[in-house]
RNA sequence: GGGCGCUUAGCUCAGUUGGUUAGAGCGUCUCGCUUACACCGAGAAGGUCGGGGGUUCGAGUCCCUCAGCGCCCACCA
């Protein structure tokens, strides 16, 4: 392999498609220990995930790109580390949202409504739409490198799911866990549907309240004495006795079925148990008493509309009130509004109140800023409305739920996410289920015209209770998230008990965003242990929601959306999906700019670029000289210090990457490859090595540790960047391949191979801490010496003469004295190293690093005063951390303190005195 | 009305058992096409870690409090 075949820049465009389909092709993708496969060990403990499936209609976006970037890594470390892995992919059929694109586009191309076309018509269109789109989101989610096993992917309508829900849905109703009746509930108008609960947003908007009188009819025991209240009594055209009352739903007056007032406000007590009259209607509807009706808000007095308000139904339910609804499904005034039947609610609300004006009803409006319920889906203002609709009785599912998270079965990461979810289920309402759609699970329950009501696993032929035969069934299809709530078991087989089922199930970690966890988490939770007994998962990993560079929700309006489809087309899935891991911290949400992915699409082009280097290092190497295997943790004893060193630091980052994987840290894992890779390995190992392979006695180990480092860094940034780490590792295979000495990327976990594929006697405990700080004294020397270099603005080509006063360090020094000269730009042949020195050089700048000087004869360039000056201001600084340790140790801290911490300062102040002798010897 | 999060370099953010002189990327400034990489290398400037108090030998890190920003939940017309 010679350079010259592989691109200077990495190639992602062709490199990401072609690595997929061969991961995919290789069945890489799929569990090795497979319950369906022969020679299958159930006593292995696989790792599962299930995806949270994507819409049908989605198209791809951040919260997407989020999901599959920490998934996968989950995904690719667990498989890396040996232990069987599932990902289990499919979609959702996402009934509100798939339901309306497929109406748009019918209106669309053909002109036609769902209506025109008639339910059965329509669903079918809808299966051709998604037999046609729905493979685009999951296309898509590939190009994000997603190492699913599409095998076993699944749709939550497909007969096996369909098949779950009702088995679900049979075993509730037959439990008493679902009911059909009568409730107050949220209604969208617009999509003439009910939505539930979590569905409906409140916004803060500016409205208006009305202030209006309910005149008091008149009353057979006739009031003693006008009122002593301010606002209540007389009207001023003497036109009788009031009760004022705020609003600022007017057109809710004609559903009113009481006034009720505070029993202790002295304004209005005297009115309880009398009649006031409904504006416009003339019904009399009576004045009550209730403590919820807070005396200082508003006029004191409330209009109870307990068909359009949960605050009101309440009250109804104490007092018996009966209950008028006002709108019909679109949100007009239905029958029970009299002259106003047939209007809109916008309308009516204008119309009433002019109507209420000219009758003198009316006593001021007046702006006011309340939260109003909108639909999550259509924007709409949301009514609640009476209406007959299933819904699920939550209680004994939440208690479990709650238990399963406080008794430790499910944690929750990050765990503050803990006390959110146990406040929703504390205070949970039931669930109502039942969606007035066509597409989607139908609610498997017939009526007999005798309204008897008969569900099954099967389609019933005939009524339960009285056997007639002519069945209809309920027209309403299920919530989507009913069948969501199923997946994690649903995907694999159940309610049968399959191979897959009983070995991959309970799933081990539920990864996905904050935002759904009330929606989907809880309700997996709930419903999971209901029907398997088990949590449906181990681990809740919640990652946050990705918002522009300045923390602004990203928006059509705002301009401001990134689309990660033009992201990895210009900049690379790997770069994307590094950023959105290391950018991120859990449950955070994160500011993506495109800058960011520019940084790491630079990464990777560092990554390639390292490769090839040494790719092509060991392409130098004679073809017989064989590359050494079984090398372990230790390091050979004619290894340089350098060699020592990387392998040392390389030691560490994989015990570091350890701990913050098993602490769900990746981000701060990323980071610390990262810095190592680029900072430690690229800047200083591989410049160091580039010297150590121009002499043959230290070429092949060089070459051998460059292989080794590289190949170990591939290993631990696959999980974060598999293509480019894939392709490199390709590359990498084959240039050594007669050489033999690496194994397989995707398999081996670095951690593993150290413990165990190579388990040679490690060194003396404290060895790399050795060469650590032997490493970081050549390093202060080369940085001091290029310092200097810019300061002086001497040339970069320039090789410089230098001589060294290495004291103790002198043999250290001397051994090291070739990578000195080639990272500092010494010349080899003019670099002295000794122990001491008698005299200091004549017009030499002088460096103190430590107890080491160095001599630099900068003929011509020294300058006496600003070398003077730059040593005064080295020794001061010096001086300052004496006085500041000396205090230090001085203190309690020296009685108080650990041991070590205190010696490693003692240490340091040493050091420190030292530095300072010989800058003083300097100055003199 | 409850609950939670954030406030660290010009910008965007790391910093999880409290322990050197608080880090990164981008941006800025000075150099440089040294045979992996200009999607690069070398060097530099830049921070009272939101304010105040406390615990401790020691606090960006723990406790209290205040302020600003953001989010979630909640039925005051």
């Amino acid at each position: 392999m010679t350079r010259h075949e592989l691109p200077k820049a990495y190639d992602f465009k062709s490199t990401e498609p072609r690595v997929y389909a061969m991961w995919e092709a290789g069945g890489y993708f799929k569990p090795w220990n497979d319950p369906n496969q022969p020679g299958f060990d159930p006593n292995v403990e696989p790792f599962v995930i299930s995806i949270p499936p994507p819409n049908v209609t989605g198209e791809l976006h951040l919260g997407h790109a989020m999901f599959v970037a920490v998934e996968d890594l989950m995904i690719r470390y667990h498989r890396m580390k040996g232990v069987p892995t599932l990902w289990v992919p499919g979609s959702d059929h996402a009934g509100i949202a798939t339901q309306l694109m497929v109406e748009r586009h019918l209106l669309k191309t053909e002109e036609v409504t769902r209506e025109e076309l008639g339910r059965e018509e329509f669903v079918r269109r809808t299966w051709d739409w998604k037999h046609k789109y729905g493979g685009i989101i999951t296309e898509q989610i590939r190009r994000l490198g997603a190492s699913c096993d599409w095998s076993r992917e699944r749709f939550t309508l497909d007969d096996g799911l369909s098949r779950a829900v009702r088995e679900a849905f049979v075993c509730l109703y037959e439990k008493g866990l679902i009911y059909r009746g009568p409730r107050l509930i949220n209604w969208s108008p617009g999509l003439r549907t009910a939505v539930s609960d979590l569905e409906v947003e409140y916004e803060e908007e500016e409205a208006t309240l009305y202030y209006f009188k309910y005149m008091l009819s008149p009353s057979p025991v006739r009031a003693e004495r006008s009122a002593s209240g301010d606002e209540a009594g007389r009207g001023d055209g003497g036109e009788g006795e009031y009760i004022p009352v705020a609003t600022i739903r007017p057109e809710t007056i004609l559903g009113d079925t009481a006034v009720a007032v505070h029993p202790d406000d002295e304004r209005y007590k005297k009115y309880i148990g009398r009649k006031v009259i409904v504006p416009m209607l003339g019904r009399e509807i009576p004045v009550i008493a209730d403590e919820y009706v807070s005396m200082e808000f508003g006029t004191g007095a409330l209009k109870i509309t307990p068909g359009h308000d949960p605050n009101d139904y309440a009250i109804a339910q104490r007092h018996n009130l009966p209950i008028i609804s006002v709108l019909d499904e679109a949100a007009r005034i239905n029958e029970n509004g009299g002259p106003y039947q047939g209007q809109d609610r916008f309308d009516c609300r204008e119309k009433l109140w002019a109507d209420m004006k000219a009758a003198g009803l009316v006593i001021k409006t007046q702006p006011y800023t309340t939260t109003i319920p909108r639909s999550q889906r259509g924007g709409e203002i949301v009514e609640p409305m009476i209406s007959t609709q299933w819904f699920v009785r939550i209680e004994p599912l939440a208690k479990a739920a709650l238990e399963a998270v406080k008794d430790g079965r499910i944690k929750i990461v990050p765990e503050r996410f803990e006390k959110v979810y146990f406040n929703w289920l504390e205070n949970i309402k039931d669930w109502c289920i039942s969606r007035q759609l066509w597409w989607g699970h139908r609610i498997p329950v017939w009526y007999c015209p005798d309204g008897h009501m008969t569900t099954g696993r099967e389609d019933p032929v005939k009524c339960g209770a009285c056997g007639s035969t002519d069945l209809m069934q309920d027209p309403d299809v299920l919530d989507t998230w009913f069948s969501s709530g199923l997946w994690p078991f649903s995907t694999l087989g159940w309610p049968d008990e399959t191979p897959d089922l009983k070995y991959f199930y309970p799933t081990s970690y539920m990864e996905t965003g904050y935002d759904i966890l009330f929606f989907w988490v809880a309700r997996m939770i709930m419903l999971g242990l209901e029907f398997t007994g088990e949590a449906p998962f181990h681990t809740v990993y919640l990652h946050g929601l990705i918002r522009d560079e300045h923390g602004r929700k990203m928006s059509k309006t705002y301009q401001n959306v990134i689309d990660p489809l033009t992201v990895m087309d210009e900049l690379g899935t790997d770069a994307l999906r590094f950023t959105l891991l290391v950018g991120a911290t859990p449950g955070n949400d994160m500011n993506l700019s495109v800058k960011k992915v520019e940084a790491n699409r630079n990464f990777a082009n560092k990554m390639w670029n390292a490769g090839r280097f040494v790719i092509n290092a060991i392409s130098s190497l004679t073809p017989h000289s064989p590359l050494p295997a079984g090398e372990g943790t230790g390091v050979r004893a004619d290894y340089t210090l350098a060699d020592s060193w990387i392998w040392a630091r390389l030691q560490g980052l994989i015990r570091d990457v350890e701990r913050l994987f098993q602490n769900f840290q990746y981000g701060q894992a990323g980071q610390m490859i990262y810095d190592f890779f680029w900072s430690d390995f690229a800047d200083w190992y591989v410049e160091i090595a580039k010297q150590q392979m121009q002499n043959e006695e230290t070429k092949e180990q060089t070459v051998t540790t460059l292989a080794r480092v590289l190949d170990m860094c591939l290993r631990l940034l696959h999980p974060f960047t598999p293509f480019v780490t894939e392709e490199i590792w390709g590359h990498l295979r084959s240039a050594v391949r007669q050489n033999s000495i690496l194994s397989h990327i995707a398999k081996d976990w670095p951690d593993a191979l150290i413990t165990a594929r190579w388990p040679e006697p490690r060194e003396p405990e404290g060895w790399e801490e050795d060469k650590v700080a032997d490493f970081a004294l050549i390093q202060e020397i080369v940085r001091s010496i290029r310092n200097l270099r810019a300061e002086k603005s001497v040339q970069p080509s320039k090789r410089l003469a230098a001589a060294i006063v290495g004291g103790a360090k002198t043999d250290l020094l001397k051994s090291q004295a070739e990578v000195i000269a080639a990272l500092a730009g010494l010349d080899g042949n003019e670099l002295k190293i000794q122990k001491s020195l008698k005299k200091k050089p004549e017009g030499a700048a002088a460096l103190v690093v430590g107890a080491v000087e160095i001599y630099l004869p900068l003929a011509g360039m020294v300058d006496l005063e600003s070398d003077r000056a730059r040593l005064e201001k080295e020794l001061a600084e010096t001086e300052s951390h004496i006085a500041r340790l000396e205090k230090l140790l001085a203190s309690d801290f020296a009685s108080k303190a650990p041991a070590p911490v205190v010696a490693k300062e003692r240490e340091k102040l040493s050091a420190y005195k030292e530095t300072a002798e010989k800058l003083k010897a300097q100055l003199k």
